[in-house]
DNA sequence: TAATTAACTTACTTTATGTAAGTAAGTATA
DNA sequence: TATACTTACTTACATAAAGTAAGTTAATTA
């Protein structure tokens, strides 16, 4: 990318949230800890690129992953404070959703 | 994409902004009407994608391309009043990055 | 006349994502 | 005991999206 006159720390948040499947999968976080095929199954993304994501989000601090040491072990993943404290992007973005865009077939 | 649960409307939504560039282009129009090359330096986007872009958010009705027919032509682009509805979601983008993303390089 | 600018487009390369199958550890079922 | 199933991934390969660089058209300036 070359250089702007934009607010670095900004460039930063959108260059996250700009990545395909991160706001789905934070909202989809935003009600509880979850196990990955759950997350995987609601929003629809491949096995994948689900896995490549959460690493992502892990190591920018939004995401936290649990092992709960059973038998078998179970994996949650689920939204840190930094994590949480997007709600009110996706509210914001939930809000312009019900202003402006038309109820239609998606394709 | 598969079938999920979540909101078609927020889905929609989140399919446009979610995509590169999006974001940087609607905040960089926030600051007023534009032209082509203007936005592609301030953003740093190459000109192939720009122009893919601004024809994806004009057919989404966020942006607004205006052809003033002077010598030679002069093209602009601006937001509508949809497009212009998305600064509440910037803004709590920007205030998000405030709060959460540490300064460092952007590598 | 040559060089420059704006707004793109085209051709080609690299990166990201999708699809499908595979793996390892454990569980349930016949 | 053997077969099938589940979870949480990973791997290999195919397709789609984005980056890079050069080209186009029309007009302007040096």
């Amino acid at each position: 990318m070359a250089d702007t006159n934009i607010c670095p720390k900004f460039e930063k948040a959108l260059s996250i949230l700009n990545k395909r499947w991160t706001g789905l999968i934070v909202f989809q976080l935003l009600n509880g800890s979850q196990r990955f095929c759950h997350i995987e199954s609601e929003i629809g993304i491949s096995g994948r690129v689900l896995s490549e994501r959460l690493k992502d989000l892990e190591k920018e601090g939004i995401v936290k992953r649990t092992v709960y040491d059973e038998t078998p072990v179970r994996i949650e993943y689920s939204l840190t404070e930094k994590g949480l404290a997007l709600e009110p992007v996706l509210n914001a973005i939930q809000n312009w959703a019900d202003n402006w865009m038309e109820q239609e077939a998606v394709n």
